[in-house]
DNA sequence: CATATCTGTAACAAGTATAGTTACAATCGT
DNA sequence: ACGATTGTAACTATACTTGTTACAGATATG
């Protein structure tokens, strides 16, 4: 399955910000992403430990963005769900070999600039920017 | 497991370049892979494909480089053995909430730009680039 | 033309990741 | 004390990647 993780993250705290400060319900949440609340309470987990929104446990409780929007870019979100690289690195190259013995740190300089310039570029998107186009296309 | 076929065709076609213009047996190369010649001959199907390298059935048979290594981009072979997005997309928002409704198109715009970028950073590589790496490392 | 050598590809097994679901302990307002 | 909600574990279903075996088709060589 296509890992939709950051997708999911981004819908949910979207949600949230239109819950202005209220404490917003994974029930709710869940309703408008289609799914099962805990898959939403999974993917808050880590939203939560990433310190992008904060949770209360209990009746009434709930959860809300720990920040405006606009201090929230995807870069930060990409990075708390972040499962797994962009590609995967060779597995067990067989290291007699010139090439196979070289080929990884190549590769995994490469992985590593790519993941800079993907962070660079959600770094240009805060929360904000989604609210603003989710409105958009609503009008 | 984590798709490392992008890294793989990168190291296959690194053998092919090794090899000059000398078809290469998909036998020698899944030795510096370390993995099984299907798995090398079904990578290098897709590249074939994308014009990327040719091939040769039969005695003395075996895969050859299409064209110069400098002539060969990482976007391009990054494309020929694409597999799967950077992120996946939601997979069922409800279309009822007016979040649910717009979130998706959005989260594409984005996938498609992120997409674009990575393409564009792919692009300033080439497999020669690959080839002065491994040899810089090697000395 | 017969043979040995390769590729191309189908079919299947094994390992692993994601998502969905149920269940329940812990927490907290009333 | 009670009801509402989160946090989290456990399990299932699905699907993707890799590895492996098997074999048909193509081709150079003697």
């Amino acid at each position: 399955m296509a890992n939709s993780q950051f997708s999911m993250a981004v819908h949910i705290l979207t949600v949230l910000a239109c819950g202005k400060d209220e404490n917003v319900k994974s029930e709710y949440v869940a309703r408008s992403v289609n799914t099962n609340p805990v898959v939403i309470r999974r993917v808050l987990g880590q939203l939560g430990q990433a310190g992008i929104v904060t949770s209360q446990t209990g009746a009434f409780g709930g959860t809300r963005l720990a920040r405006a929007p606009e201090d929230i870019s995807l870069c930060e979100i990409y990075k708390a769900v972040s499962c797994g690289e962009i590609f995967g690195l060779p597995r067990s190259p067989n290291r007699d070999c010139p090439i196979g013995a070289n080929i990884e740190a190549v590769l995994c300089n490469l992985q590593k600039d790519i993941e800079r310039t993907v962070g660079d570029k959600l770094r240009q998107y805060t929360l904000a920017t989604i609210l603003e186009n989710v409105n958009l296309a609503k009008a």
